[in-house]
DNA sequence: GGCTTTTTGAAAATAATTTTCACTATCATT
DNA sequence: AATGATAGTGAAAATTATTTTCAAAAAGCC
């Protein structure tokens, strides 16, 4: 049963056949349940909204299709310490381009930021360079991350001890 | 059964008993199994080392030293994207200081290096002062990895369907 | 030494993810 | 447009890392 592709130009069709993929309808609600969303998605998250518009979908597909698209760079893999991956789209279509994450340790909160980006272009073209030189690495990504306390967390006085 | 510590500094008592915690056999264990490499241990690697020089100590124990460990601070907790946390000391008492991660995506490899650090500190600390200042965190950690592809697995001529 | 509380350890439980396998869809070739 | 080889799907079972449970044992204050 063809259940025909929704909606959205299917430019994923291209770079799936490009790595001689096949192009489905289950990798195109994956993408879809993505690009409609600005937050870090589980696997399970993405489950939920990509079974609720197609209830044929299952969870194994989902994860299925995530690694394949991680695999081919449209979809990048996060790991925020609650151990779970979070998904994202690698080039989100609403402004949210490259940006970084910053994660309170304690509420788990998340905030993306896409300042100082010049500062670190300098770091990592440095960097970069030097890896490649020293190391004989192709360096195809970077992973850049901070951690610390919220405003509210801390006004919460909390010992160590018990924490969270 | 009292059973004796094992042999080194047990400063990590002064530690413990800062923070309210129990200076115990199991928590001196892990943290020597720790200090005698310079790897990056996963929760069953310490426990193998640990239980295979008093097999009295089990794996439940060694989760919870590390993650004891961990939240004191004398521990640091890092995940290379293999599904499992990897344990590493803070402060390594040989030679190994401030360093991060060179992860290679082919083959698992990992290097540690301790270049190019005065770019990273110009970089962090504009990028920490922003932070704290838009978005009011106060900045306890920050994570730098770069992934790439090593010398040996270019060579192989892997494509990216089939890959590993 | 006795007492209170924390820690331990084995086994069971959990949670995320992966594998299995029979069935189905995709798409290059008729 | 039909065919067929192969890749993809889905439900259930399996796996893996980690956490919880709970009774027994150890740590450290009196």
């Amino acid at each position: 049963m063809t259940r025909g592709i929704p909606p959205g130009p299917p430019w994923l069709s291209k770079v799936l056949h490009g790595y001689g993929y096949r192009y489905t309808f289950p990798r195109e609600a994956v993408l879809q349940a993505l690009s409609d969303t600005r937050e870090h998605l589980s696997a399970e998250d993405v489950y939920l909204i990509v079974h609720g518009r197609y209830p044929q979908i299952g969870l194994t597909t989902v994860y299925r299709a995530l690694d394949l698209l991680v695999k081919i760079g449209v979809v990048v893999k996060f790991d925020f310490g609650d151990g779970r991956g979070r998904f994202e789209l690698a080039f989100h279509p609403s402004a949210k381009g490259h940006h970084h994450h910053l994660v309170c340790t304690c509420c788990g909160r998340v905030v993306d930021y896409t300042d100082w980006l010049e500062k670190e272009k300098e770091f990592l073209q440095t960097t970069e360079k030097g890896l490649k030189q020293k190391y004989d690495f192709e360096i195809t990504d970077h992973l850049i991350q901070f951690c610390g306390k919220c405003a509210e967390c801390r006004n919460m006085t909390n010992k160590v001890k018990g924490g969270e």
